[in-house]
DNA sequence: ATGGTTATGTAACAAATGTTACAGAAATAT
DNA sequence: ATATTTCTGTAACATTTGTTACATAACCAT
Protein backbone atom coordinates (compact mmCIF):
# COMPACT_ATOMS: atom_id res chain seq x y z
CA UNK A 1 0.00 0.00 0.00
CA UNK A 2 1.54 3.13 -1.36
CA UNK A 3 0.10 6.27 1.59
CA UNK A 4 1.73 8.66 -0.97
CA UNK A 5 -0.24 8.00 -3.53
CA UNK A 6 -3.20 6.96 -1.90
CA UNK A 7 -3.51 10.06 -0.16
CA UNK A 8 -2.65 11.59 -3.48
CA UNK A 9 -6.45 11.81 -4.39
CA UNK A 10 -7.08 14.12 -1.12
CA UNK A 11 -3.88 16.71 -1.44
CA UNK A 12 -1.64 18.03 -3.96
CA UNK A 13 0.78 19.71 -1.94
CA UNK A 14 3.83 17.68 -2.00
CA UNK A 15 5.26 18.80 1.26
CA UNK A 16 2.22 17.85 2.54
CA UNK A 17 2.03 14.68 1.10
CA UNK A 18 5.52 13.43 2.18
CA UNK A 19 4.82 14.27 5.64
CA UNK A 20 1.53 12.11 5.17
CA UNK A 21 4.00 9.39 3.82
CA UNK A 22 6.05 9.59 6.95
CA UNK A 23 3.04 9.63 9.81
CA UNK A 24 0.05 8.14 8.81
CA UNK A 25 -0.94 4.89 8.89
CA UNK A 26 -2.97 2.48 6.15
CA UNK A 27 -5.56 0.83 8.04
CA UNK A 28 -8.44 -1.29 6.47
CA UNK A 29 -11.51 -2.26 8.27
CA UNK A 30 -14.00 -5.50 6.94
CA UNK A 31 -17.86 -4.53 6.75
CA UNK A 32 -19.49 -4.04 9.95
CA UNK A 33 -16.47 -3.35 11.88
CA UNK A 34 -16.44 -0.78 14.88
CA UNK A 35 -13.44 1.30 14.37
CA UNK A 36 -14.12 3.25 17.59
CA UNK A 37 -16.90 3.20 20.58
CA UNK A 38 -18.03 5.97 22.45
CA UNK A 39 -16.14 6.28 25.59
CA UNK A 40 -12.64 5.49 23.14
CA UNK A 41 -10.13 7.88 23.76
CA UNK A 42 -9.25 9.57 20.34
CA UNK A 43 -5.43 8.85 19.22
CA UNK A 44 -5.73 9.67 15.63
CA UNK A 45 -7.61 10.84 12.95
CA UNK A 46 -9.17 8.48 10.26
CA UNK A 47 -9.01 9.84 6.93
CA UNK A 48 -11.26 7.80 4.77
CA UNK A 49 -9.73 6.20 1.54
CA UNK A 50 -12.69 3.74 0.05
CA UNK A 51 -15.62 2.90 1.41
CA UNK A 52 -17.61 4.81 3.67
CA UNK A 53 -18.27 4.75 7.92
CA UNK A 54 -21.28 5.04 9.80
CA UNK A 55 -21.63 7.86 12.53
CA UNK A 56 -23.51 7.15 15.24
CA UNK A 57 -24.56 8.86 18.65
CA UNK A 58 -24.34 6.66 21.74
CA UNK A 59 -24.91 8.07 25.54
CA UNK A 60 -23.06 6.50 28.73
CA UNK A 61 -27.02 4.17 28.79
CA UNK A 62 -25.77 2.44 25.10
CA UNK A 63 -28.67 4.36 23.69
CA UNK A 64 -28.32 5.25 19.80
CA UNK A 65 -29.09 7.91 17.58
CA UNK A 66 -27.84 7.21 13.63
CA UNK A 67 -26.11 10.40 12.72
CA UNK A 68 -24.30 10.52 9.27
CA UNK A 69 -21.80 8.76 6.72
CA UNK A 70 -18.28 9.79 6.23
CA UNK A 71 -17.31 9.12 2.83
CA UNK A 72 -13.66 8.65 0.92
CA UNK A 73 -12.53 12.47 0.84
CA UNK A 74 -13.65 13.28 4.19
CA UNK A 75 -12.72 13.16 8.34
CA UNK A 76 -14.46 12.98 11.20
CA UNK A 77 -14.43 16.15 12.46
CA UNK A 78 -15.83 15.85 15.81
CA UNK A 79 -12.75 13.08 16.18
CA UNK A 80 -10.61 15.75 15.96
CA UNK A 81 -11.94 18.47 18.27
CA UNK A 82 -12.10 15.50 21.05
CA UNK A 83 -8.62 14.54 20.40
CA UNK A 84 -7.41 18.23 20.97
CA UNK A 85 -9.45 18.90 23.87
CA UNK A 86 -8.50 15.46 25.54
CA UNK A 87 -12.13 14.51 25.77
CA UNK A 88 -13.42 10.51 25.30
CA UNK A 89 -15.59 9.74 21.89
CA UNK A 90 -18.91 10.44 21.89
CA UNK A 91 -19.52 8.48 19.20
CA UNK A 92 -19.55 5.03 17.70
CA UNK A 93 -18.29 4.54 14.26
CA UNK A 94 -18.51 1.31 12.39
CA UNK A 95 -17.48 0.63 9.06
CA UNK A 96 -20.35 0.71 6.44
CA UNK A 97 -18.27 -1.23 3.88
CA UNK A 98 -15.02 -2.49 3.19
CA UNK A 99 -13.51 0.34 4.05
CA UNK A 100 -9.99 2.10 3.89
CA UNK A 101 -8.46 4.68 6.16
CA UNK A 102 -5.08 6.47 7.09
CA UNK A 103 -4.29 7.45 10.90
CA UNK A 104 -3.32 10.68 11.05
CA UNK A 105 -1.64 10.62 14.56
CA UNK A 106 -2.77 14.27 16.64
CA UNK A 107 0.20 15.85 16.71
CA UNK A 108 0.45 16.59 13.24
CA UNK A 109 -2.97 17.78 13.04
CA UNK A 110 -1.79 20.33 14.81
CA UNK A 111 1.49 21.02 13.32
CA UNK A 112 -0.01 20.87 9.59
CA UNK A 113 -2.06 23.37 9.86
CA UNK A 114 1.11 25.69 8.10
CA UNK A 115 -0.05 24.22 4.86
CA UNK A 116 -2.58 26.17 3.52
CA UNK A 117 -4.10 22.71 1.85
CA UNK A 118 -4.17 20.59 5.51
CA UNK A 119 -5.95 23.78 6.92
CA UNK A 120 -8.86 24.12 4.19
CA UNK A 121 -9.21 20.44 4.62
CA UNK A 122 -9.94 20.85 7.71
CA UNK A 123 -11.91 23.79 8.04
CA UNK A 124 -13.96 22.06 5.09
CA UNK A 125 -14.55 19.16 7.16
CA UNK A 126 -15.55 21.22 9.94
CA UNK A 127 -18.42 22.89 7.67
CA UNK A 128 -19.62 19.69 6.38
CA UNK A 129 -19.81 18.08 9.64
CA UNK A 130 -22.19 21.21 11.22
CA UNK A 131 -24.10 21.11 8.29
CA UNK A 132 -24.66 17.65 9.10
CA UNK A 133 -25.65 17.50 12.52
CA UNK A 134 -28.05 20.52 11.72
CA UNK A 135 -29.55 17.98 9.42
CA UNK A 136 -30.21 15.63 12.07
CA UNK A 137 -31.70 17.98 14.46
CA UNK A 138 -33.91 19.01 11.67
CA UNK A 139 -35.17 15.17 10.74
CA UNK A 140 -35.33 14.04 14.38
CA UNK A 141 -37.00 17.94 15.51
CA UNK A 142 -39.28 18.12 12.53
CA UNK A 143 -40.39 15.16 11.40
CA UNK A 144 -42.18 11.69 12.45
CA UNK A 145 -40.19 8.39 12.38
CA UNK A 146 -41.65 7.61 8.91
CA UNK A 147 -39.60 10.39 7.42
CA UNK A 148 -36.32 9.19 9.80
CA UNK A 149 -36.95 5.65 8.23
CA UNK A 150 -36.50 6.80 4.73
CA UNK A 151 -33.71 8.82 5.12
CA UNK A 152 -31.83 6.14 6.91
CA UNK A 153 -32.42 3.32 4.80
CA UNK A 154 -31.70 5.62 1.47
CA UNK A 155 -28.58 7.03 3.74
CA UNK A 156 -27.06 3.30 4.36
CA UNK A 157 -27.69 2.30 0.51
CA UNK A 158 -26.07 5.17 -0.67
CA UNK A 159 -23.08 4.31 1.20
CA UNK A 160 -23.19 0.48 0.02
CA UNK A 161 -24.14 1.39 -3.48
CA UNK A 162 -26.79 -1.16 -3.10
CA UNK A 163 -30.42 -1.34 -3.06
CA UNK A 164 -30.31 -4.67 -0.98
CA UNK A 165 -29.69 -3.94 2.64
CA UNK A 166 -28.62 -6.98 4.67
CA UNK A 167 -30.33 -5.94 7.94
CA UNK A 168 -33.00 -6.46 10.31
CA UNK A 169 -35.89 -3.98 11.97
CA UNK A 170 -34.13 -4.58 15.08
CA UNK A 171 -30.57 -2.95 14.33
CA UNK A 172 -32.81 -0.47 12.63
CA UNK A 173 -34.88 0.16 15.78
CA UNK A 174 -32.09 0.51 17.88
CA UNK A 175 -30.10 2.86 15.67
CA UNK A 176 -33.00 5.16 15.29
CA UNK A 177 -33.83 4.68 18.75
CA UNK A 178 -37.23 3.07 18.73
CA UNK A 179 -39.31 -0.34 19.42
CA UNK A 180 -38.99 -3.53 16.48
CA UNK A 181 -42.69 -2.74 16.40
CA UNK A 182 -42.61 0.55 15.09
CA UNK A 183 -40.11 0.17 12.40
CA UNK A 184 -41.79 -3.27 11.98
CA UNK A 185 -45.47 -0.91 11.69
CA UNK A 186 -43.90 1.20 9.31
CA UNK A 187 -41.57 -0.91 7.25
CA UNK A 188 -44.96 -2.39 6.19
CA UNK A 189 -46.96 0.59 5.41
CA UNK A 190 -44.04 1.43 3.11
CA UNK A 191 -44.11 -2.19 1.10
CA UNK A 192 -47.70 -1.25 0.71
CA UNK A 193 -46.63 1.98 -1.18
CA UNK A 194 -43.73 0.02 -2.97
CA UNK A 195 -41.00 1.91 -1.60
CA UNK A 196 -39.28 -0.89 -0.66
CA UNK A 197 -39.63 -4.84 -0.85
CA UNK A 198 -38.86 -6.82 2.41
CA UNK A 199 -37.56 -9.98 2.98
CA UNK A 200 -35.93 -11.56 6.45
CA UNK A 201 -33.08 -9.93 7.34
CA UNK A 202 -32.99 -8.21 4.34
CA UNK A 203 -34.84 -4.81 2.91
CA UNK A 204 -34.89 -3.83 -0.80
CA UNK A 205 -34.40 0.61 -1.15
CA UNK A 206 -36.93 1.40 -4.10
CA UNK A 207 -36.54 5.15 -3.12
CA UNK A 208 -33.79 5.92 -5.16
CA UNK A 209 -33.02 6.91 -8.50
CA UNK B 1 -15.85 51.60 24.97
CA UNK B 2 -12.06 50.68 25.03
CA UNK B 3 -11.89 47.63 22.47
CA UNK B 4 -8.24 46.52 23.86
CA UNK B 5 -9.51 46.61 27.31
CA UNK B 6 -12.36 44.44 26.90
CA UNK B 7 -10.91 41.64 24.64
CA UNK B 8 -8.62 41.52 27.52
CA UNK B 9 -11.03 39.48 29.06
CA UNK B 10 -10.62 36.72 26.77
CA UNK B 11 -6.94 37.17 25.04
CA UNK B 12 -3.79 38.19 26.48
CA UNK B 13 -1.28 38.01 23.54
CA UNK B 14 -0.48 41.87 22.76
CA UNK B 15 -0.04 41.75 19.61
CA UNK B 16 -3.18 40.06 19.14
CA UNK B 17 -4.63 42.33 21.25
CA UNK B 18 -4.01 45.26 18.81
CA UNK B 19 -4.86 43.06 15.87
CA UNK B 20 -8.02 42.81 17.57
CA UNK B 21 -8.14 46.93 18.48
CA UNK B 22 -7.63 47.89 14.95
CA UNK B 23 -10.08 45.63 12.94
CA UNK B 24 -13.16 44.62 15.79
CA UNK B 25 -15.88 46.86 16.32
CA UNK B 26 -17.73 47.03 19.04
CA UNK B 27 -21.49 46.48 19.13
CA UNK B 28 -24.29 46.31 22.06
CA UNK B 29 -28.21 44.47 21.56
CA UNK B 30 -31.18 44.86 23.42
CA UNK B 31 -32.81 42.38 24.61
CA UNK B 32 -34.98 40.12 22.33
CA UNK B 33 -33.11 42.14 19.52
CA UNK B 34 -32.30 39.99 16.45
CA UNK B 35 -28.65 40.00 15.81
CA UNK B 36 -28.96 37.24 12.28
CA UNK B 37 -31.66 35.50 10.83
CA UNK B 38 -31.43 32.36 9.01
CA UNK B 39 -30.46 33.09 5.30
CA UNK B 40 -28.62 35.99 5.98
CA UNK B 41 -24.99 36.15 4.75
CA UNK B 42 -22.66 35.82 7.90
CA UNK B 43 -19.44 38.57 7.37
CA UNK B 44 -18.51 39.04 10.86
CA UNK B 45 -17.93 36.71 13.65
CA UNK B 46 -19.55 37.70 16.83
CA UNK B 47 -17.41 37.36 19.96
CA UNK B 48 -19.31 37.82 23.34
CA UNK B 49 -18.11 40.01 25.69
CA UNK B 50 -21.24 40.57 28.25
CA UNK B 51 -24.95 39.07 28.11
CA UNK B 52 -26.08 35.95 26.45
CA UNK B 53 -27.02 35.05 22.94
CA UNK B 54 -30.13 32.73 22.18
CA UNK B 55 -29.02 30.44 18.76
CA UNK B 56 -32.33 28.69 17.43
CA UNK B 57 -32.30 26.74 14.06
CA UNK B 58 -34.53 27.53 11.75
CA UNK B 59 -35.46 26.10 8.32
CA UNK B 60 -36.97 27.03 4.98
CA UNK B 61 -40.31 26.95 5.85
CA UNK B 62 -39.90 29.25 9.57
CA UNK B 63 -39.67 25.75 11.73
CA UNK B 64 -37.53 26.84 14.80
CA UNK B 65 -35.55 24.26 16.88
CA UNK B 66 -33.85 25.85 19.91
CA UNK B 67 -30.15 24.87 20.08
CA UNK B 68 -28.03 26.74 23.01
CA UNK B 69 -27.27 29.80 24.51
CA UNK B 70 -23.43 31.82 24.02
CA UNK B 71 -22.01 33.34 26.73
CA UNK B 72 -19.28 36.03 27.26
CA UNK B 73 -16.01 34.96 25.87
CA UNK B 74 -17.26 32.51 23.74
CA UNK B 75 -17.44 32.79 19.64
CA UNK B 76 -20.42 30.53 17.17
CA UNK B 77 -18.24 28.21 15.49
CA UNK B 78 -20.81 27.75 13.24
CA UNK B 79 -20.57 31.43 11.79
CA UNK B 80 -17.16 30.91 11.20
CA UNK B 81 -17.73 27.82 9.21
CA UNK B 82 -20.25 29.18 7.26
CA UNK B 83 -18.15 32.69 6.17
CA UNK B 84 -15.74 30.78 5.60
CA UNK B 85 -17.83 28.48 3.03
CA UNK B 86 -19.27 31.46 1.72
CA UNK B 87 -22.98 30.36 3.14
CA UNK B 88 -26.05 31.34 4.32
CA UNK B 89 -26.63 31.26 7.70
CA UNK B 90 -28.56 28.13 9.05
CA UNK B 91 -29.60 29.55 12.60
CA UNK B 92 -31.26 32.88 14.26
CA UNK B 93 -29.64 34.57 16.87
CA UNK B 94 -31.05 36.89 19.14
CA UNK B 95 -29.81 38.34 22.55
CA UNK B 96 -31.21 36.64 25.64
CA UNK B 97 -30.33 39.94 27.54
CA UNK B 98 -28.66 43.56 26.67
CA UNK B 99 -25.35 42.09 25.12
CA UNK B 100 -22.42 43.23 24.13
CA UNK B 101 -20.04 41.73 21.60
CA UNK B 102 -16.99 42.23 19.07
CA UNK B 103 -17.25 42.04 15.39
CA UNK B 104 -14.25 40.21 13.73
CA UNK B 105 -14.27 40.72 9.85
CA UNK B 106 -13.84 37.37 8.25
CA UNK B 107 -10.61 38.55 6.50
CA UNK B 108 -9.12 38.70 10.01
CA UNK B 109 -10.48 35.39 11.19
CA UNK B 110 -8.06 33.24 8.56
CA UNK B 111 -5.02 35.44 9.16
CA UNK B 112 -5.08 35.02 12.98
CA UNK B 113 -4.43 31.76 13.49
CA UNK B 114 -0.37 32.64 13.29
CA UNK B 115 -1.36 33.49 16.63
CA UNK B 116 -1.65 30.18 18.72
CA UNK B 117 -4.08 31.72 21.56
CA UNK B 118 -6.63 32.61 18.49
CA UNK B 119 -6.10 29.16 17.52
CA UNK B 120 -6.49 27.39 20.53
CA UNK B 121 -9.26 29.79 21.05
CA UNK B 122 -11.40 28.78 17.79
CA UNK B 123 -10.36 25.09 18.57
CA UNK B 124 -11.96 25.18 21.93
CA UNK B 125 -15.07 26.80 20.32
CA UNK B 126 -15.45 24.11 17.84
CA UNK B 127 -14.71 21.69 20.52
CA UNK B 128 -17.49 23.21 22.51
CA UNK B 129 -19.83 23.66 19.56
CA UNK B 130 -20.22 20.12 19.30
CA UNK B 131 -21.06 18.95 21.89
CA UNK B 132 -23.74 21.45 22.46
CA UNK B 133 -25.25 20.35 19.01
CA UNK B 134 -24.85 16.43 20.72
CA UNK B 135 -26.47 17.18 24.00
CA UNK B 136 -29.56 19.04 21.71
CA UNK B 137 -29.76 15.93 19.55
CA UNK B 138 -29.60 13.76 22.76
CA UNK B 139 -32.55 15.42 24.28
CA UNK B 140 -34.64 15.29 21.22
CA UNK B 141 -33.99 12.23 20.32
CA UNK B 142 -33.78 10.39 23.80
CA UNK B 143 -36.60 12.00 25.86
CA UNK B 144 -39.40 13.19 25.79
CA UNK B 145 -41.27 16.70 25.66
CA UNK B 146 -41.38 17.41 29.57
CA UNK B 147 -37.54 16.76 29.72
CA UNK B 148 -36.97 19.43 26.88
CA UNK B 149 -39.19 22.03 28.37
CA UNK B 150 -37.20 22.34 31.47
CA UNK B 151 -33.91 21.89 30.10
CA UNK B 152 -35.12 24.90 27.81
CA UNK B 153 -36.15 27.14 30.59
CA UNK B 154 -33.59 26.56 32.45
CA UNK B 155 -31.22 27.66 30.09
CA UNK B 156 -32.43 30.28 29.47
CA UNK B 157 -33.43 31.38 33.17
CA UNK B 158 -29.66 30.44 33.66
CA UNK B 159 -28.72 32.97 30.67
CA UNK B 160 -30.85 35.84 31.98
CA UNK B 161 -29.63 35.51 35.85
CA UNK B 162 -33.28 35.18 37.00
CA UNK B 163 -35.74 32.83 37.64
CA UNK B 164 -38.46 34.63 36.72
CA UNK B 165 -39.11 34.80 32.83
CA UNK B 166 -40.98 37.19 30.78
CA UNK B 167 -41.87 34.70 27.79
CA UNK B 168 -45.59 32.79 26.55
CA UNK B 169 -46.59 29.57 26.41
CA UNK B 170 -46.72 30.67 22.32
CA UNK B 171 -43.23 31.44 21.95
CA UNK B 172 -42.15 28.04 23.93
CA UNK B 173 -43.84 26.26 22.10
CA UNK B 174 -42.68 27.99 18.37
CA UNK B 175 -38.51 27.43 19.72
CA UNK B 176 -39.56 23.93 20.96
CA UNK B 177 -41.42 23.11 17.99
CA UNK B 178 -44.65 21.64 19.30
CA UNK B 179 -48.22 23.10 20.08
CA UNK B 180 -48.90 25.85 22.36
CA UNK B 181 -51.44 23.48 24.02
CA UNK B 182 -48.64 21.14 24.89
CA UNK B 183 -46.67 23.19 26.24
CA UNK B 184 -49.65 24.67 28.47
CA UNK B 185 -50.64 21.20 29.77
CA UNK B 186 -46.94 20.40 30.68
CA UNK B 187 -46.11 23.62 32.21
CA UNK B 188 -49.43 22.87 34.44
CA UNK B 189 -48.28 19.33 35.38
CA UNK B 190 -45.02 21.08 36.41
CA UNK B 191 -46.91 23.79 38.35
CA UNK B 192 -48.41 20.61 40.46
CA UNK B 193 -45.00 19.54 40.98
CA UNK B 194 -44.20 22.95 41.94
CA UNK B 195 -41.19 23.03 39.54
CA UNK B 196 -42.77 26.08 38.26
CA UNK B 197 -44.93 28.86 39.36
CA UNK B 198 -46.98 30.02 36.14
CA UNK B 199 -48.20 33.68 35.88
CA UNK B 200 -49.64 35.49 32.58
CA UNK B 201 -46.69 36.11 30.10
CA UNK B 202 -44.32 34.97 32.97
CA UNK B 203 -43.19 31.72 34.47
CA UNK B 204 -41.17 31.72 37.38
CA UNK B 205 -38.38 28.40 37.23
CA UNK B 206 -38.20 26.42 41.18
CA UNK B 207 -35.86 24.00 39.64
CA UNK B 208 -32.65 25.54 39.64
CA UNK B 209 -30.38 25.63 43.66
C1' DA C 1 -35.68 -34.66 10.86
C1' DT C 2 -35.75 -32.37 15.30
C1' DG C 3 -35.45 -28.83 18.39
C1' DG C 4 -33.80 -24.42 19.47
C1' DT C 5 -32.95 -19.76 18.09
C1' DT C 6 -33.81 -15.62 15.55
C1' DA C 7 -36.72 -12.57 12.84
C1' DT C 8 -41.08 -10.96 11.84
C1' DG C 9 -46.32 -10.34 12.20
C1' DT C 10 -50.06 -9.00 14.80
C1' DA C 11 -53.11 -7.32 18.29
C1' DA C 12 -54.62 -4.74 22.22
C1' DC C 13 -53.98 -1.17 24.97
C1' DA C 14 -51.27 2.99 27.11
C1' DA C 15 -48.99 7.34 26.77
C1' DA C 16 -47.50 11.40 24.36
C1' DT C 17 -48.47 14.75 21.25
C1' DG C 18 -51.24 16.82 17.37
C1' DT C 19 -55.50 19.02 16.03
C1' DT C 20 -59.66 21.53 16.41
C1' DA C 21 -62.79 24.22 18.83
C1' DC C 22 -64.27 27.27 22.07
C1' DA C 23 -64.51 29.98 26.59
C1' DG C 24 -62.88 33.18 29.78
C1' DA C 25 -59.44 36.29 31.76
C1' DA C 26 -56.17 39.88 31.35
C1' DA C 27 -54.16 43.50 28.83
C1' DT C 28 -54.54 47.21 25.47
C1' DA C 29 -56.51 50.56 22.37
C1' DT C 30 -60.02 53.71 21.44
C1' DA D 1 -65.96 52.41 29.84
C1' DT D 2 -66.02 49.65 25.99
C1' DA D 3 -64.32 47.05 22.43
C1' DT D 4 -60.64 44.46 20.79
C1' DT D 5 -56.77 41.73 21.10
C1' DT D 6 -53.77 38.54 23.44
C1' DC D 7 -52.99 34.84 26.50
C1' DT D 8 -54.38 30.79 28.84
C1' DG D 9 -57.55 26.84 30.13
C1' DT D 10 -60.02 23.06 28.77
C1' DA D 11 -62.14 19.35 26.28
C1' DA D 12 -62.73 15.95 22.75
C1' DC D 13 -60.80 13.33 19.56
C1' DA D 14 -56.92 11.73 16.12
C1' DT D 15 -52.37 10.13 15.31
C1' DT D 16 -47.97 8.43 16.49
C1' DT D 17 -45.22 5.75 19.22
C1' DG D 18 -44.46 2.80 23.44
C1' DT D 19 -45.45 -1.50 25.77
C1' DT D 20 -46.74 -6.14 26.42
C1' DA D 21 -47.89 -10.47 24.81
C1' DC D 22 -47.99 -14.08 21.86
C1' DA D 23 -47.91 -16.60 17.22
C1' DT D 24 -45.64 -18.01 13.19
C1' DA D 25 -42.00 -18.49 9.94
C1' DA D 26 -37.27 -19.01 8.63
C1' DC D 27 -32.86 -20.42 9.81
C1' DC D 28 -29.33 -23.20 12.27
C1' DA D 29 -27.04 -26.81 14.99
C1' DT D 30 -27.18 -31.42 16.09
Amino acid sequence: MNIKLTANSIFSDPALLVEIEKYARYKSFKKGEVLINAGDAIVFIPLVIKGSIRVIREDYDGAESYLYHLYPGQTCAMSLTCCQSRKKSMIKAIAEDDTEILQIPVAQTEDWFKYPEWKSYISNNYTNSFSELIQVIDLIAFSNMDKQLIHYLEERSKALRTRLLDITHQEIADELHVHRETISRLLRVMEDKNLVRLGRTNIEVLTLK
